[in-house]
RNA sequence: GCGGCGGUAGCUCAGGGGGAGAGCACCACCUUGACACGGUGGGGGUCGUAGGUUCGAUUCCUAUCCGCCGCACCA
């Protein structure tokens, strides 16, 4: 027994006008009073886990950080409405140098006072202020995107037991030999005052000069010239290398140079570092201050002479030149050995590093670090990825990955800032020993003195980045709560621009650490770019502030626009017309439900209709949702975030609202009462589904239509995610309606290309091969709706009238009825186009299933395919022909007439 | 120098051995009782170039050009 029940077209819907910037605001609210983010720790439920790359708490979010926020909250949604125990932790870095650097700008300019001004310690507490600060500011913004990561479970790289894991870190690997300090040559920021890692150092080309220098022996037995783009630099030399091999120098190896200016001796020494054909082939060697030279100056025992201070000016060791800013100095040295007739200078471009952060050029500079011993770590973090333990996606950046640690060098972890962790190192005054220490250190481990003062420096912020994974999950202290149940993570999320500073270095950390790698898969994301393919900067000023978008558009559309804005690891363009078209499907997606709100009934459960009382359309969207939901989810899994969101949209926009509501209408508006409810069922279940489909791309407008509609759970966030089931699929009910659908659309072709307005009615005829016959009839209503006929027949032996217009689908003929209105000349015009076409076709296959090698070579699917093909193309040109001869026929009369 | 990515419709991008797709833009028609952020139709591409493999190449291989990005060296 069903109900009757009458569909109320003029029902006030539940759902008023659309503002997304109240509903997103007030439904994120209310997710998190609800909790619904929160990991519940359900055992019957597998997880799954992801941690936020922590934003710097330096300032604002940009579009790159929503990218990687919709990407981790997609999957984190879709996870969890799969019934996974679903974790995502959110967090914040201290970013050591750059939150630093800000914090002395506002000082400076506000204040007008340096840090050294304040002292240490108020300046950190400074520092902490900026944190409290911007990390609100990080958190609404994180929040405005619809993040539904784990507040409860936030973490800050200091909070106490993340600070305690650096320092078990520490205090591990220098007992195991693996953190050193040592006098080394590092690259140093002058502007910054810290030393940097190798991969802070960004090298750019620029335009300089290689000077040539005259250095005389001291026997005054002539000179060598040497080549340098550093003259400045001289006052550190300590020698003069050639190759050994270089016979224009090789009686010369042993004598002594007279350095100018300061008059220091250095011999001439042979090393096979040297280029020949580079220069002069004589390289002097500054220890201090090359790298290469470092090396040189090791090999051959030479002293190591520093000839600049912390800021960039040279030392005492410059003589006259002391105390002058590097580049100053260069000048005046190349100037005065110009006068001197001893310097010559040519054009030359060569790499010149810069501060990462600042853009200081760089220097090197010997001094004293700690660093991390680097080739026992990158063993066992090559073998995981090589192995597939840890997969890259796309693949392609394993191999990025793997070459940086295959030439890996010792990580230099100091950094002479006051923000971030301090070095657990103590050193003793009296006896000079070092104590390295999990807890504060009173006494001198080595000589029980009490005169013992920490390390003044702090780590590397990545350092602390490095152990992420596991420090927030409560590692070392609590190793059997969250980090037995959710470490090791599955994916990361992360651009490209941080795998060695980050991915690599977590990947080590958790191995040495955890025995296990930190996560299952690495997703790779480009980066997002202006409308002119830059990179967006300062500098430039063209920067999009995540937040004007969602205001102006709404989260739900910057969402899809930037998940199915490129295929993952590739640079995408920040187009707002991009955002608008993603705005237009959340429009879309909210009329939609208005119609469907607007006529289902209040009792209509989101169930589906019995199956006898599934009309041909339901059975249609019926079989496409389920198709849809089994593509979207394969894709999904498969990381193709554009081309689920694709199958998506498609499904919604062209099956469901272009096809299904229309159909739909015949049976709500129509008088047959009986099949209204199924109708509205089918309706109500549909748009379920959808938009859970649709949820992990546009939490907020899915949330709240779910909400209006019949439904079981709280929220759609915790709805089952839909299932592909055999028993919805319908692949007949699905391809009958696609050939009615085929129909309809020819009809509207032929009425559109003749200017018969749909609203103007024809007589329509269509001859169908005999198995066709019932399905068109069955579809006589939809036709009815669409087609605007004055008269439908179906008939494979319909007589037709003299004046028709014909349009032959492969298996159906279609016949407008129109007396008095065609045009014979017209006719025969448009439809020997159509046999041009055709006979294209058919010449073209007929080729090909001529070719003996084709028939014997190609998968006999194909084949069949392609004859299938043929045969529809012949069927269907010997009706155009039979039409265009009795077109001839007909014209021919009437000019004979 | 080594390696990678990209070159597909006017624009932005998917796709990927069996006569190429989407969004936006464009053209025509339509204010039909969810939606003009809409509907119905339509035009538009020798898939960078040249070879090769193959029955068949836009797709695979090689070379080449253009754009971009890593890494290394640079006295």
């Amino acid at each position: 027994m069903v109900e009757q029940i009458v569909a109320k077209s003029n029902q006030q819907s539940p759902l008023g006008s659309y503002d997304a910037q109240e509903m997103e605001k007030r439904i994120y609210d209310w997710w998190m009073e609800k909790q619904f983010f929160r990991a519940n720790g359900d055992t019957t439920k597998q997880t799954f886990t992801i941690v936020m790359p922590p934003p710097n708490v330096t300032g604002v979010l940009h579009l790159g950080h929503a990218l990687d926020n919709t990407i981790q909250d997609l999957l984190i949604r879709m996870r969890r409405m799969q019934g996974y125990d679903a974790l995502w932790i959110p967090g914040m870095d201290h970013a050591g140098i750059a939150t630093q650097t800000r914090v002395e700008a506002q000082l400076s300019k506000e204040e007008g006072l340096s840090r050294h001004d304040l002292g240490r310690e108020a300046f950190v507490e400074r520092v902490w202020a900026w944190k409290e600060q911007y990390a609100e500011v990080i958190r609404s913004q994180i929040r405005r995107l619809g993040a539904s990561c784990d507040w409860s479970r936030e973490r800050f790289t200091m909070d106490p037991s993340l600070s305690k894991a650096v320092r078990e870190v520490f205090v591990t690997l220098y007992e195991k030999g693996l953190i050193y300090r040592g006098n080394y040559i590092i690259n140093w920021c002058p502007r910054c005052g810290t030393a940097l890692s190798d991969i802070e150092v960004e090298y750019e080309e620029m335009n300089g000069a290689l000077y040539h220098i005259t250095y005389p022996f001291t026997d005054g037995s002539g000179s060598l010239q040497v080549a340098t783009t550093r003259p400045e630099t001289m006052f550190g030399d300590v020698a003069v290398a050639v190759h050994p091999d270089d016979e224009r120098y090789s009686a010369m190896v042993g004598k002594s140079l007279r350095l100018p200016f300061v008059d220091r001796e250095i011999p001439v020494i042979a090393d096979a570092y040297v280029d020949q054909e580079f220069g002069t082939g004589a390289v002097k060697i500054t220890p201090a201050h090359d790298p290469n030279d470092f090396e040189v100056g090791q090999r051959h025992h030479l002293n190591a002479i520093n000839v600049m201070t912390k800021d960039g000016k040279l030392n005492e060791y410059a003589g006259k030149f002391a105390s002058l800013d590097r580049y100053e100095a260069r000048k005046k040295v190349v100037a005065e050995l110009e006068a001197l007739g001893i310097l010559t200078r040519e054009e030359h471009v060569h790499s010149v590093g810069h501060c990462e952060r600042c853009g200081t050029v760089v220097e090197p500079w010997l001094s004293t670090q700690w660093f991390v011993k680097m080739d026992s770590l990158a063993i066992p973090a090559k073998e995981v990825v090589a192995n597939g333990q840890t997969q890259f996606v796309p693949d392609r950046f394993a191999k990025i990955y793997s070459h940086w640690l295959d030439h890996i060098r010792d990580w230099c972890i100091s950094r002479q800032l006051w923000w971030g962790h301090r070095i657990p190192a103590f050193y003793c005054a009296d006896c000079g020993g070092t104590t390295v220490s999990r807890e504060p250190v009173e006494i001198c481990s080595q000589c029980g003195g009490s005169r013992v003062s920490q390390d003044e420096d702090v780590l590397d912020t990545w350092f602390s980045s490095a152990l992420w994974p596991f420090s927030t999950m409560g590692w070392p202290d609590d190793q059997e709560g969250d980090l037995a149940r959710y470490f090791p993570t599955q994916v990361l999320s992360t651009g490209f621009d941080i795998i060695y500073f980050w991915v690599a270095r977590m990947i080590f950390m958790s191995l040495s650490f955890t025995d296990q790698p930190p996560f299952e898969q690495v997703l790779i994301h480009g980066l997002v770019r202006d409308d002119q393919g830059r990179k967006f900067s300062k500098s430039l000023g063209n920067g999009i502030d995540p937040m004007d978008v969602i205001s102006k558009y709404s989260a739900d559309a910057l969402r899809f626009m930037l998940v199915t804005g490129a295929t993952l690891g590739q640079d995408m363009r920040f187009y707002s017309e991009r955002v608008e078209a993603a705005q237009a499907l959340v429009t879309k997606i909210w009329n939609a439900s208005r119609f469907v709100l607007m006529n289902i009934d209040a009792n209509i459960m989101g169930s589906l209709p019995p199956v006898e009382q599934r009309s041909l359309a339901d059975r249609y969207i019926l079989h496409r949702l389920h198709t849809t939901a089994k593509q979207a989810t394969e894709e999904l899994q498969a990381y193709q975030f554009a081309e689920a969101g694709k199958t998506i949209y498609e499904f919604f926009w062209n099956d469901f609202c272009d096809w299904y509501i229309e159909l739909a209408k015949v049976t709500l508006y129509g008088e047959e009462t009986a099949q209204k409810i199924p109708t509205q069922q089918t309706l109500a279940y549909v748009l379920d589904q959808a938009l859970r489909l649709l949820h992990p791309f546009m939490p907020f407008v899915t949330e709240e239509i779910w909400q209006a509609l019949p439904h079981d759970g709280q929220t759609i966030m915790r709805a089952p995610w839909p299932e592909f089931s055999e028993a919805l699929k319908d692949e007949k009910g699905f391809l009958e309606m696609t050939f009615v659908m085929d129909v309809i659309r020819a009809v509207r072709v032929l009425r559109h290309e003749k200017n018969i307005a749909l609203g103007k009615k024809v007589d329509i005829i269509l001859r169908p091969k005999s198995e066709h016959v019932a399905v068109l009839r069955t579809a006589i209503p939809y036709m009815v709706r669409l087609c605007n006929p004055n008269r439908l027949v179906v008939d494979a032996t319909a007589k037709l009238p003299e004046e028709r217009l014909t349009t032959v689908l492969p298996e159906v003929e279609i016949i407008l009825s129109l007396a008095g209105l065609v045009d014979f000349g017209a006719e025969q015009k448009r439809l020997g186009e159509e046999r041009r076409q055709l006979e294209f076709e058919v010449n073209r296959l007929q080729i090909k299933l001529g070719n003996d090698s084709f028939i014997a070579k190609a998968p006999t699917a194909i084949v069949q395919k392609e004859r299938e093909k043929l045969e529809g193309y012949m069927e269907r040109l010997e009706k155009v022909v039979a039409e265009l001869t009795r077109l001839a026929s007909v014209s021919n009369r009437q000019s004979a007439e």
